[in-house]
DNA sequence: TACTATCTCTATAAGATTAGTAGAGTATAC
DNA sequence: GTATACTCTACTAATCTTATAGAGATAGTA
């Protein structure tokens, strides 16, 4: 389990998109320009996400991207898992090994699926709209404080 | 944070040389088939465990490979971080990170830091000696419904 | 001493993954 | 019809993973 870049940058789309939810578009360059993104890269990232289901484009002069679905129905665990692939620790917990001549015997399984399962309870149990609550709550400390 | 053939191998020549610590020493050729292992791969894992100072070494003919400490003072994590490196499970939680422009504003930094912390809590408190003491309950079981 | 078992060290390499870059094509608003 | 923005495929350099190959060093023993 390895966040790459790209699932980092997936990740920072997807919580600039839940900021505009509802409201309105942003394009690719906007979002590479924020993130410190390279934009080639974004596309390609982007993409992916709408052939996963979360998010849409429209083309043209105002286009841009959205989300599909509301901030709060997306948890990080989704896009992680969509983008960096399963999150366990190590191959013997995924389809297919058959490195342990006994998996039932091997001592140290169950120590990889108490930190997958330590995984996945956090990253299942964080969506995009607290995430972005977060981000909003920041922005206003910084203008009060101003 | 991933655990590669490499890492998986290093805990398996650890565990085995846990269940002989203090009695004999095991040879390459042993370790490997009994956890099925490329020889050749596994003499590159054990002389990294040697530099590290977790095994040493005998050559010759009753030669072979043993425990420098014992069990209950090596970690599961030790092991891990030796030879896959830092269990973080992405590079800005690493050093010489850049990519967050501020990473104090960060709002997915304190999640993978609690990914982080989460792993640890588990890889570091298990020792080999607990491991060794599961795999012998194991056996005696074995050897009683027989 | 010669032999053999064992560890030691360095080099090489195929394949996969990562993090991009490049460029031509398509749709839409104005 | 043109500017703007998304779409799609291909390519690439660097690194990592998972080994394999082979010569060398050391220790016990007949
Ligand atoms: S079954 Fe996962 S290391 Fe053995
Ligand atoms: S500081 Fe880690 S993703 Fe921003």
């Amino acid at each position: 389990m390895r966040i790459t870049y790209k699932g980092d940058y997936a990740l920072k789309a997807v919580l600039a998109l839940s900021l505009k939810y509802g409201s309105s578009v942003v394009t690719i360059h906007d979002l590479a320009k924020d993130a410190d993104i390279p934009i080639k890269f974004l596309e390609q990232v982007l993409l992916e996400l709408k052939r996963g289901g979360f998010v849409d484009s429209r083309r043209g002069k105002i286009g841009g991207y959205f989300l599909v679905k509301p901030p709060h129905k997306i948890k990080i665990g989704d896009i992680v898992r969509f983008i960096d692939g399963p999150i366990e620790p190590i191959a013997c917990l995924e389809k297919g090994y058959t490195g342990c001549r006994d998996i039932y015997k091997c001592a140290f399984r169950h120590i990889w699926q108490d930190v997958s399962s330590a995984i996945s309870n956090i990253i299942d149990n964080v969506n995009f709209q607290e995430l972005a609550a977060q981000v909003n709550l920041k922005q206003q400390v910084l203008t009060y404080s101003i």
